[in-house]
DNA sequence: CGCACAATTGAAGCAGCTCAAAATAAGTGG
DNA sequence: CCACTTATTTTGAGCTGCTTCAATTGTGCG
């Protein structure tokens, strides 16, 4: 199995063996998990990060009355909780969406990992400021698009990271999310969820079959969420792929060091 | 010289006198700014970070057909594109509310203050931190609270965070932004925070005057706005453990004379 | 086969939007 | 300090995207 942290990790910039080496080392206690359990709870001050190794968790707030935020769906190679690294106690919760299997880091472990492997700890910060860029994006469809493109957009968005990791294949990929589950991370309810998707669908923008989603057109799609994709920083930093970056002249910025 | 950046970065733990001289040493150069000027504009790639000395500023987005999604608003002591450091290019506009004065701290600048200085490098990450936490809290708001929920919760936690840096006293503080800009913030029209506003000050949970902003009934409003500061983080890291509203009811009040 | 969950449909209601205009406040130059 | 201009706040009225409530139809699975 192809370890897809460093798949993801390497997004950033090449990785020596030996610190490809040492981040396997680092994934080496697995704990295997069923669907809807929460990783991290709420309040939560984890000893350890949690690596997603396969299937799809999300992070997510609960209010008062049991309305319920999703802010994110995370997937294979994505650290989900480094916030108990840096702040130590939890504001949101992370669950499992599927069954699937997590590498737990330790602190320490992490702590040891960054301090002797730098570009590592360069790589983790990275990989932070991108979550906040999908967060910022996110909110701008929280606030300002229609149903409609929002959902547009989020399916866009979940093909690129997918493809990203190798789990989507000419813009088909495995969304296994409910609807509820969508109309949570969308801030919509369930039935207006169910009634776009369908609109989606005799557009052609888009084909459903059991969990499978199918881009049929992904440009129309892609005008209809708005979608551009700089903000995922895909392939910026290592001269690979990616779209051209509206600005030239390149800067490789070191890590700030991971301090616990 | 000012800084707010030390308070800042001291909640989340004790800095040492030469830290603080250098972090002082780092953001000499200063830069004046007008309202409504951009410090930084979507698709840059700045060589340097701004840090607030004085006056307020956002981060947003602009989509297509003008559109704007407001992400954040920036205060004294906050850095708003360290982005720009990890990651290259911007995504995302920071511009002015009002005028203010700006440090400008070169990227080889801040590489060596984070290396040389551990700590300094691990509140920054922290603070990085506390910054998601508080997209992660507003995504919420967009998602799933009333338009005078979000309003009263906005309130709320600008009345915290402008009270760790000394420009909030008992509940009142400046707050130069217009309707308009708050509707950009909250994901709603300007009509809309209007009547809303006007809603909250006929139940009297608070007071406007000429800009300033009194929380005339704190409980009531963070009650209709559901808040709980537990994602700012305040004070949670710095030993001096117990609920922020007992810590920042003894914080020093000599914020504002720094600034001048 | 039947249970539990997920997707779908219908109908009615409302929070928040749009459009348009008036009332205030905040400059700005003379 | 006043007349003039421009930005901001406020009000009214009608409209709609999305919600709510409630029920029906799949669908996966032990």
């Amino acid at each position: 199995m192809p370890h897809s942290l460093i798949r993801h990790l390497e997004q950033f910039g090449p990785l020596s063996e030996v610190e490809k080496h040492a981040l396997e080392g680092a994934a080496t206690r697995v704990r295997v998990f069923g669907p809807d359990q929460d990783l991290v709870s709420d309040g939560d001050r984890p000893t350890d990060c949690k690596l997603i190794l396969s299937g799809f968790a999300c992070t997510y707030k609960l209010l008062p009355d049991g309305r319920r935020q999703i802010m994110s769906f995370q997937i294979p190679g994505d650290i989900c909780d480094l916030q108990g690294f840096f702040l130590g106690e939890m504001d949101y919760a992370i669950g499992t969406l599927t069954a699937g299997r997590v590498a737990v880091i330790p602190h320490e472990e992490l702590l040891d990992l960054t301090e002797t492997h730098p570009r590592i700890a360069r790589a983790l910060s990275q990989s932070t400021f991108v979550d906040a860029a999908i967060f910022r994006e996110w909110m701008v469809g929280l606030g300002r698009r229609s149903a409609y493109a929002r959902i547009a957009h989020l399916l866009c968005e979940m093909g690129q990271r997918l493809q990203v990791i190798g789990l989507a294949q000419n813009g088909s990929y495995d969304l296994p999310v409910t609807q509820t589950e969508l109309a949570d991370a969308l801030g919509l309810t369930t039935v207006h969820v169910n009634r776009t998707l369908q609109q989606l669908r005799h557009e052609g923008l888009i084909t459903v079959r059991g969990g499978t989603v199918t881009l049929s057109d992904p440009e129309g799609l892609k005008q209809a969420g708005e979608f551009d994709p700089g903000y995922l920083h895909v392939g910026r930093m290592n001269g690979i792929d990616g779209p051209p970056s509206k600005h030239l002249q390149r800067q490789e910025p070191h890590a700030l060091r991971l301090e616990r």
